[in-house]
DNA sequence: GGCGAGTGTTCCATAAACGGAACGCTATCG
DNA sequence: CGATAGCGTTCCGTTTATGGAACACTCGCC
């Protein structure tokens, strides 16, 4: 999916005609549709033609009266697992899910560290923990200064408070999993 | 307008939270952000704290920034994101990604483990091993008559050729992530 | 042919999302 | 100390998304 770009006309298009189909799949007409999640006519049919730049709730509304997720209708159909990757010198990072529970957020990471490379990352807030199960490979992570030696089949953790590195032993390429954990500051 | 969609003030504070919680993890403020999608403060902040109904210019503009799928803003996990589920008595688990690699089959699911239930899985061939991150609850897991106490921002691990046990302790849900190893071919 | 019920689009007043400029606040500095 | 810079929130005029109504059009029916 990708919808790191902005919200261009091209996106506005794509996204009323993914919208269209689905409708016309579903044997309903633009005003029935409308009628249904609620929504005036007038801003279905100018979604659908990719004239409007439509609010969250009107989405939802619409997504949700077709039965599909939103992530459907914002989407390219090549692939909803295709998240962004975020890499740096050695380290390729693809984010799987994050979200906030309680007083924590989390962000869950697919990793793939290159061999014959350094990558340091500079310091997290404080609070802030990885943690690190290899897939297979053998990583030398953390702190600058403490490393940690981690072969495929185990885990490791450190505080990301101060810079701290990943690199790949041996010629093989590291997977592994990265969890950061966050504490969130109290909200006023 | 009434509430005729998901797009409620509980889904307008979750979205909030989640762009407040990647925001906090990638170190930077409001201001800053802002700046760099492009959009007004009080536009951000307003998202932030729930009290307004982005447009989808607006919402690609800070996702695109924070680097993230739109649909990891908008969507709860576990919740409109179709990804194959596996339900147990206790646990469900959505597999997140698998792959083979040097002999060794790997699997990460997503888990979520409902309090009050106990739930018991048979062994698995020798050699599997399973690897708990716990995102948020205390979980109690591992092989039978070898409990481990696993609480948030912990991590275990454990063989799993003999049966073993998931459990939430408490009257939260435990989330975690699992990952499950095994070799393709028999060990020992 | 006329007629009614349906379609999707366009017009328009209203409501609300937008960004800039204030605000109060906390740190840090000279 | 006061000055400065940054933070997140609130105020406010402008922009724009919204839904109802009117529109032109296509059918099925008598």
């Amino acid at each position: 999916m990708e919808n790191s770009g902005p919200w261009s006309a091209e996106a506005a298009v794509a996204t009323g005609g993914r919208i269209r189909a689905l409708r016309a799949q579903r044997g309903i007409s633009l005003s029935e549709l409308a009628r249904r999640a609620g929504v005036g006519k007038a801003t279905l049919s100018g979604l659908e033609t990719g004239t409007r730049n439509p609010t969250a709730e009107t989405l939802y509304a619409i997504a949700g009266q077709l039965g599909v997720p939103l992530a459907m209708l914002l989407s390219t159909p090549g692939g909803p697992l295709s998240v962004p990757e975020v890499r740096g010198t050695a380290v390729a990072a693809q984010l799987l899910e994050a979200f906030q529970d309680g007083g924590v957020s989390t962000e869950l990471y697919r990793l793939e560290i290159r061999p014959g490379v350094l990558q340091t990352s500079p310091a997290h807030p404080a609070g802030v923990v990885e943690y690190l199960t290899v897939f297979s490979g053998t990583a030398q992570v953390g702190r600058v200064g403490e490393p940690i030696v981690v072969r495929a089949g185990e885990h490791a953790s450190w505080d990301s408070d101060t810079p701290h590195t990943y690199a790949a032993l041996g010629d093989e390429p590291v997977r592994a999993s990265l969890l950061i954990r966050h504490p969130l500051e109290p909200v006023g």
